[in-house]
DNA sequence: ATTTTAATGTAATATCATTACAGTTTAACT
DNA sequence: AGTTAAACTGTAATGATATTACATTAAAAT
């Protein structure tokens, strides 16, 4: 029998207002930091809030050229390491087919991440299906392979970019 | 009800035999590119043969590093040229989260690739589950997204390393 | 205050992948 | 067979992504 509880997705619409995510995803950090008594660096800040400014997946190097205070630019390094800790953090999530990244939509809630690629207007969104995750949870352990990770990412059309030909 | 259909799921065994999968690729791609008219070089050939002779996900420039013939080095574009035919004849399979390639398993098979990785032995197989496809792709409509390429990569550890400790 | 741990600054380098263009081979077409 | 078009190769340069190493500074723990 199908499985009838509603999808826990999420896409950007065409009207969806940034700064509220923004807004949303620092607090986030904010809180989740002091919990865990982790230091939330202006780095990591900034990152974070590039990130969430965007919901096109950004490349590190993009994300650098956006840290340069007063013409100083930032070493690579210094990007990777507060991707890192923002993505141990769950705050942001690495797109492996794009080398890139984007911020959480569902900071908190435990999901797998999957991912929605539009590959016209660039939006990536999250469909986080435990129906997804299950049944490849169940196939995986049928055929006798223990999971750890999933990675999901579904590359397509969004529906706004289907309406709009 | 559960679909009780068997699932097409390969990994390499430790005595696993490497030079039957080499002939049956190779001759695999001899048919398909007669088929195809398709021409099937030196470069092709040798590529795919050192894939195929591994079971565990090779970079382009661990092929490349193996394509010397007589101490001369192959230029990176060459291993690059012969990957994307192989990859778009359905012979390779890249996978995303090793920037690495490996054999495809199920040839003409239709399939969408769903890759086991092995943390521990690093060996990689395909579990080529119509369920999990068709779950994504139920799933994804339903979140109002059309879906044209799917990318699954499980990491975790195969049942020979699981039982060896 | 002192010690320890975590984060930063900076430079260098490693790794992965593509572009550009001239030359050659193969296939297709009179 | 000779000509043309298409596909493949050789070679060099460069672009894009990511990590290592190590000295210094700031914060937290004792």
């Amino acid at each position: 029998m199908e499985d009838m509880e509603s999808l826990p997705v999420w896409f950007p619409s065409r009207q969806h207002n940034h700064s509220s995510c923004v807004n949303k995803l620092l607090g986030d950090a904010e809180e989740e930091c002091r919990r865990q008594k982790l230091r939330f660096t202006e780095h990591r800040r900034k990152v974070l809030e590039i990130i969430a400014s965007s919901h096109k997946p950004l490349g590190a190097y993009d994300i650098l050229e956006q840290m340069n205070f007063s013409g100083r630019r930032q070493a690579p390094v210094v990007a990777y390491r507060a991707l890192d800790f923002l993505i141990n953090l769950g705050l942001v999530h690495r797109l492996n087919s794009l080398n890139a990244f984007v911020a959480c939509m569902a900071v908190g809630e435990d999901h797998t991440a999957q991912f929605l690629i539009c590959r016209q207007c660039k939006n990536v969104g999250e469909l986080n299906s435990n129906r997804v995750s299950e049944r490849i949870e169940k196939d995986a352990v049928e055929a006798g392979f223990q999971v750890d990770q999933q990675l999901v990412e579904i590359i397509g059309i969004c529906y706004e970019c289907a309406e709009s030909g």
